[in-house]
DNA sequence: GAAGTGATTTCGTCTATACGAAATTATCGA
DNA sequence: TCGATAATTTCGTATAGACGAAATCACTTC
């Protein structure tokens, strides 16, 4: 007799429409803070109407997707979770294979991703990643999930956060803006650069750091983009 | 004072939905035999009813991609044809791109590139174009509509059609059922692959003809899917 | 504990796309 | 010219996803 072995996650019998990977990979993104999604957070991040998240969230989790509680806000299920890291996963090798084989910029990969990841099939996906070496991490840094739905999901501090005085490594910055990222790709803040926060203005204000020798003083909006991990 | 040129083809105000382009294609491709895309051929190639048919091929000549005689067929206009070829354009594209550098098995990229044509932006289908230095066929013999919608419309006479006794050059294979394209592939029939057609059984019988010098029979099914030019 | 405020849900409605059943038109053969 | 048959359209209806307006709930503040 074979060992007992875990089910793998599998495709779903009817494939999710974009929409409904769209709530799923959003609500993933925002449950990462701790607290389950909110309505208006999720409308926000969507750019929906408040009226059409509620109606949505209901369906996903009569459908077994997401667990909700009115009034309180949603999370992903098991499955539900399977179904995000699968989008993910597409989104994030797309834009590793846009930016690194076909010269995409780095501002662009996330829209285009943002499409094409609802309309690529794993194994295309796989042979992209394959073709890159199965990274681990995408052009901004987020970690790739496997196809088995393991992921790295460390938090790290935001540059917001990080500790007057210290040294640290970039590990991600947020893919959602282009303008963001070009602004913090001129400023040499891409994932692996080295960052010495030297001192921050009160009351949410800017924040000096020092960038491959230069001194910049950056906002609390971009540095709230930007995830360090403190250097040894 | 600049010189007068054609105005080049814009993307529409509106982008068109999946399904717009995909009836688009159709009737460009029913179109080719000369006559206008009949209601129950356009049903059958895209395998819906019939009446949903008729539903679009209104909507759509009402948006003026189509001229419309009820009971009598559609035609593409001018700004229809235009995004017929540029979907066709995504598609052939893709189809190239999977097969080239992706190593997407032969019979497998039809269905990939169906999907991801609606999604890939123009500019990331010229980078890959580009990338495959512009190719003028997709990797089934069709040719590929430039960015101005440019394309070779030269139709070529079928294996079934073709006379007895005369040597030729395979120029296309149908790609949409990955079964006969498997088929095709074990008899070599690829583009570019001399044949000789020996002798044609009556009442659309099958076709005795030498391929790599090899005497094959097949079946006028087959022979209909194959495009052949005469050798000079 | 009551009131107010902001978040959330409910309700009625809209659009795009699809369907089956029934009605209509075109065409071919007698 | 008259049907018969096949193709096509019309009609009523369904589903997914979205919206605004109005109702409801939760939490803070007095």
């Amino acid at each position: 007799m074979t060992p007992a072995r875990r089910t793998a996650p599998v495709a779903p019998v009817t494939p999710l429409t974009a929409p409904v990977e769209d709530y799923l990979k959003a609500i993933y993104d925002l449950e990462q803070g701790g607290d389950p999604a909110t309505t208006n957070a999720l409308a926000e991040r969507l750019t929906l109407a408040p009226a059409s998240v509620s109606g949505m969230v209901r369906r996903l989790a009569s459908q077994g997707l997401l667990e909700h509680e009115p009034y309180r806000g949603a999370r992903l299920t098991a499955d539900g979770r399977i179904a995000a890291l699968r989008t993910l996963r597409r989104h994030r090798v797309l834009e590793s294979y846009l930016a690194t084989v076909l010269g995409v910029p780095w501002d662009d990969v996330h829209a285009e991703a943002e499409q094409l990841e609802h309309a690529a099939s794993d194994t295309l996906i796989d042979r992209m990643a394959r073709a890159l070496g199965d990274p681990l991490f995408d052009p901004h840094g987020a970690p790739i999930p496997t196809r088995d739905g393991v992921v790295d999901e460390t938090r790290h501090r935001t540059l917001a956060d990080f500790p007057v005085g210290t040294r640290g490594t970039v590990m991600s910055v947020s893919d959602k803006d282009p303008v963001m990222l070009r602004y913090l790709g001129e400023l040499e803040l891409r994932p692996g650069a080295m960052v010495h926060v030297q001192a921050r203005a009160p009351y949410d204000g800017p924040i000096d750091v020092m960038v491959g020798g230069v001194l910049r003083q950056i906002g609390p909006v971009a540095a709230r983009a930007v995830r360090i991990a403190a250097a040894l």
